[in-house]
DNA sequence: AGGCGATTTTAGAATCATTCTAATTCGTTG
DNA sequence: CAACGAATTAGAATGATTCTAAAATCGCCT
């Protein structure tokens, strides 16, 4: 486990603790496996990490983890109709992502420092714009990873 | 009528036949559902539009005139995991749209002009930064909508 | 260590949007 | 009018997520 996942770990369950939740076994290990990976797992992955240590664990379960995780704000989520939804355990505030169409790969796009315009300052614009009480934003960019251009150039 | 919707609505009539498309009755009307509205319809709010004119339509249909107009590059669909997914078809190209969470309204974010960073040169500089081959960007805003705050306030 | 009340977890059912399927209908052309 | 291909239909299938009721587990107290 890296560093920065072993900071998140201690994050999401000090928030966690503060909102009156129990850290139980199973929910430990699903924080852990949402801080451990880049992947942006979907529940059905976490579900498979988490049943590596004990493989009665159930569905429901990683959900209502994720569920708790939600409202504390230390998770983001990745809503799509069409296949499972992705998480981001490692970064919990809004940030913009590429998403690979083919293979189904989700990248955080710009690992370090600020994006030019998608921090708070951007919501609290778009909030004063508007009327809206914002909450959070959602800036995906769609299209072929290289690895994909490449299978698919060969083939 | 409004002319914008007049004018997408031959936009997408071309762009279909262009591609071979035959443009059944019920088609049109679909065509024009999406054109009419800025609510930014779900498969079923279309469905419950079209079958005013043809009772008998089914939902497959609609579904399949939206899924042709996606390859189309005439309409843009924004995805929800939790809910229907919601489509517009009087803007095709992406921007970005307000999400109120208690209501569920989506609204395009700027009627007028370019958005400050949104347009297909964001996405330019996206690709050449990552090297993924991007098609299209999600850029959404969620909140509270102002009438649901005021709603929120007077309970 | 044992027991207790409360919370968590479980397996499976339920839900719901979307997609698929096979049969029917429709439009056009010969 | 007959025949062909495409569009449409109703309903089944799919798959992620949520719900439910029962069983297991937890933290706490003795």
């Amino acid at each position: 486990m890296d560093k920065h996942a072993a900071r998140r770990v201690d994050e999401m369950r000090a928030s966690l603790l503060q909102r009156g939740v129990t850290i139980t076994r199973r929910r430990d290990k699903t924080l852990e496996a949402l801080a451990a990976t880049e992947r942006h797992p979907s529940a059905n992955e976490i579900h498979a990490e988490v049943r590596r240590w004990h493989p009665s664990t159930s569905l429901a379960t990683i959900y209502n983890t994720i569920e708790l995780l939600k409202e504390a704000g230390q998770i983001l989520e990745l809503e799509f109709s069409g296949a499972a939804n992705r998480y981001d355990g490692r970064r919990p505030q809004s940030h913009p992502h590429l998403i690979c169409l083919e293979c189904g790969a989700v990248e955080d796009m710009d690992d370090d420092g600020e994006s030019p315009d998608g921090g708070d300052a951007a919501l609290d614009r778009v909030a004063d714009a508007t009327g809206y009480k914002l909450v959070r934003q959602r800036t995906d960019y769609y299209g072929v990873c290289p690895p994909c251009q490449a299978a698919g150039a060969a083939r």
